[in-house]
DNA sequence: AGGGCTCTATGATCTGCCTCATAAAATTTT
DNA sequence: AAAATTTTATGAGGCAGATCATAGAGCCCT
């Protein structure tokens, strides 16, 4: 979210971590603000049971945890890459300072909080259908509005049934059985199984 | 969350609206920033089917309906005076001078933001456990570490079944039979009905 | 005090998601 | 190419939250 270039004259280093390797675990205090490369993270809490509640699956250029800075409480949910990544870590004091010198970038946060918190809003609502079809179909919109996880050129909704089933908190066989009905009324396109938006 | 008199001298408007009058509605575009004054404001989602999904039960001091003055989209959700109040309007533009200007109050907005991503993300993940009794604690002890809802004399939780039912998602006669649960296994104190925490 | 409303409460029933089991297909790894 | 892993798929059954019905308790309003 903030220029690279911009995070490394601050003092970020840059770090390659492996698939499954934690980042930052849930509960930990907020020691630096982290910004995605590339690769892929998930910013998830992950249940005794073996289940996943995934909060946001980060993308190139994407920072994440970054709230947990702004007020100093400890981390709600632990952030793992999911495949082999390259995170740049800044120090929080110096992301602070980052943040008061230069309003523009400030701004982006805010609107960066707003965009967050919209998905949140949007996806508690969808939660109140009591629906896995219409849970799903707001999801998919969603991404497919903002055009994350879609990839550009095939329009394929790059996301697993069983990542859609992390998401959503329902199982991945619910997931499965809801998309057949949603494919079946017409309401999403699907090919080959996947789903294409 | 912006002092009255700043928000006045910027040319901001304080109005009183009647209980279940709407102050703004979901799918409007966002021309205003709204700060209760004193009262209490419901930011909904409504229904067809008469159900209600709470995002937050706005209280004196706090601002609401914010985030979309960043995206610049349609707000999520309504807002709903429950009591008669009083609430202060500032056109966006003038918003926007204000948090350019004054550095300590942007960042007020940004921690703002961030512990209210805090309890979307506590309670997604709440959702998860499939729970209602867990679900219902956690949102408890959540109002009781910020002393949200919670009368500082008697200590009270100020929230009704339904109000928690129209929080959590779940139906009163869940939460009542949830929060009987609670009360047997001693995991919350409850006296003549009410929640002490 | 009385009327109207919301809140709390409890039982019965139903629906649908979760769970478990199994297996084929697709993808990744060796 | 083969093996291993993940993903997709389908069926059967159990369970719990939703739903519907009913009613007493508490509260606000004239």
């Amino acid at each position: 979210m903030i220029e690279v270039a911009l995070l490394l004259s601050k003092g970020a280093t840059c770090r390659k971590v492996e698939a499954g390797e934690v980042i930052f675990s849930e509960g930990a205090s907020p020691l630096y603000y982290y910004q995605l490369v590339e690769g892929r993270v998930r910013w998830s809490n992950f249940f005794d049971n073996g289940k996943e509640t995934m909060h946001w699956l980060v993308q190139d250029g994407e920072c994440f945890g970054e709230f947990a800075l702004f007020d100093g409480k400890p981390y709600v949910a632990s952030a793992v890459a999911d495949i082999p990544s390259t995170v740049l870590r800044l120090s929080a004091d110096a992301f602070h300072e980052l943040l008061a010198e230069n309003h523009e970038i400030h701004l982006e946060f805010s609107k960066g909080f707003a965009r967050h918190l919209r998905f949140k809003f949007m996806f508690i609502r969808a939660m109140g259908s009591n629906s896995p079809e219409k849970m799903l179909k707001e999801l998919i919109d969603y991404y497919t509005e903002e055009g994350k996880h879609v990839c550009k050129k095939c329009r394929r909704l790059m996301l697993t049934r069983q990542q859609l089933a992390n998401i959503s908190g329902l199982r991945v066989e619910t997931v499965i059985r809801a998309m057949k009905l949603l494919q079946r009324d017409n309401r999403i396109c699907i090919v080959k199984g996947k789903v294409i938006v």
